[in-house]
DNA sequence: CTGAAAGCGCTTACAG
DNA sequence: CTGAAAGCGCTTACAG
């Protein structure tokens, strides 16, 4: 028993010539084991949940994708959860409020704020996703927001464009590691900052983005020449208002968004936007879990890592031949 | 235990005072109870696997998102698994080859072909989604696909399109539920067909929407006032072409998609579309499965079942204010 | 390096 | 209507 259980869970010191009789005897007879059996056994329930406001929401969708296939690997099932950016159910979420027991928890932090995790009781091995950060109390994994919002920006410099409008500005100058990016490419570039080009909008939504943007351009302040969108989401919102308002993208703004969701390349003109490794993340989240379950050798402190991204170069920084040149 | 066992499980025949007691106890000692053993005891894992082409494609996710929420009011995971369009991966996934065991499947089958259900060896009870039919060998569940084709293809008619492109014409003339709804309703209105017009393409995506579209659009043939694309997906891409050729949506052609992904509404102009429900949908689905898992009462024939659907109507159909007639 | 035995927390005939 | 006991299929000290 003990010996055919060490073979199935790869544990070393089991003779050669045993362990080839067992895996032969797995394969003739189609063992698998009872996943059940086995977490009951361990105490565990084998499950680990994610938690995102939206699953439809193909940024969101895209993660847990990644997440399912790299947890299946390890043996967990990923619970999808969906808490709507309520910061409420984001905090039963971490408090590990589920139907079922979990062995742990990746959530996707929109709302929760640093008081709620000070307040946490749950010990649930937890990871946080997202570009807000929430000091050392916990494992947090994103991209280098900073720089990702730095490097779109620096493109749309690059490009020829002076205005450069930032829809998603969040009021909190201090903390939004976007914000603080687009402030170094523009005085990196010597450009001024313009505050009436910093809009903010209420939620990362394609009709905040529109309606700022349209505000905007209706006001009088003079018009941007490219435009920075904390998501894509809210990219399309503002192309929609450039749109409706008569200007051209690229030619009159051009606009880069955040995130690579699949709705970039498929709109005209297509999204220039930061893609997130997302494989990477998935990754490094289980890994993080996985230390805060197994404690062996060095003490699972909190930490925060970063994963790379990339700038996906489309037309809305670049040419849009046909369509444009030939309505005007 | 019995009686504990009983109330957990709301089964008849517990005195109303025992059961009482027992809920109390329940409350005070924050029971819940642990799956795993319950699992393990039943025989069953407490898994049932969604299989989709791509859980990033946001009707899918949005699917997924439902069906998550009411598998988990009736005790049970649901374990995501892509096949990426792939008919081996869906006739993997049919014979329940999974890592771990489940009990139940539904597939939304893209590629399947009806000798891939007859060769089934498993006997996993089996749901399929999605428009393609399989006669009575099997639970199917979706909406009307005729019915919803020849809706969306009226309303172009009432809207005045009179040459009605459909993009996503199945070559296999006769068991393509949406080709026949696309047929009927302009026979109903007394147009005649142009076979033109049906433009097959060779995957749902934009790319194949768009590649067609301007292949029409490049021809001799005469242009299309209206639209119906199988999906959204191609719908956008359908628009992409349209647009680059030059031609207003929806004053020089309508457009109607279908499926209501998110998209839909962010983009511009935003899309007309069918609607499913994807709630209804989740449920019958569901329904079908613990049908087959509990053959108590009549026998589990398979059956088909339809859910209901809606005509969304928004600006690729209707009016499209500033944007276009500023732009001309 | 390997076997025998207990135990994980439920459910389910079986008595009563 | 309710209790005692076995069993689901694993893992894990514990011997050897």
């Amino acid at each position: 028993m003990k010996t055919v259980s060490n073979v199935i869970n790869g544990y070393a010191h089991v003779a050669e010539g045993t362990k080839e009789r067992v895996l032969a005897a797995v394969e003739t007879v189609g063992y698998r084991p009872n996943l059940s059996a086995r977490n009951l056994a361990r105490g565990r329930s084998g499950v680990i949940a994610l938690v995102v406001p939206r699953l439809e929401m193909p940024y969101f969708a895209g993660l847990a994708g990644q997440l399912i296939e790299q947890a299946e690997a390890r043996g967990w099932f990923v619970l999808i959860h969906e808490t709507g950016w309520d910061r409420m159910a984001e905090r039963a979420a971490i408090e590990g409020q589920f139907p079922q027991r979990i062995d742990g928890l990746i959530v996707s932090a929109q709302q929760l704020e640093r008081a709620d995790l000070d307040q946490r009781t749950a010990t649930t091995p937890l990871v946080l996703l997202g570009e807000r950060s929430f000091g050392d109390a916990v494992h947090h994994v994103a991209i280098d927001n900073t720089a990702a919002a730095r490097t779109a920006v620096e493109h749309l410099i690059e490009r020829g464009c002076r205005r450069i409008a930032m829809v998603g500005a969040s009021d909190a100058a201090a903390d939004d590691p976007r914000r603080r990016g687009y402030l170094e490419a523009l005085e990196a570039a010597g450009l001024e900052l313009q505050p009436d080009l910093m809009l903010p909008i209420r939620a990362n939504s394609g009709e905040e983005g529109e309606r700022v943007v349209r505000e905007l351009l209706e006001s009088d302040v003079a018009l941007p020449d490219g435009v920075f969108a904390v998501t894509d989401w809210v990219a399309l919102g503002a192309m929609r208002a450039l749109h409706l308002h008569g200007l051209r993208v690229p030619d009159d703004a051009a606009v880069v968004g955040f995130d690579d969701i699949p709705y970039a390349r498929a709109v005209t003109p297509s999204l220039t936007t930061i893609a997130p490794d997302r494989a990477a993340l998935a990754e490094v989240a289980l890994r993080m879990l996985e230390t805060q379950l197994n404690p062996a050798g060095g003490l699972a402190e909190p930490v925060h890592q970063t994963v790379p991204f990339e700038l996906v170069v489309r037309e809305s920084t670049t040419s849009f031949g046909p369509p444009q040149s030939r309505a005007h």
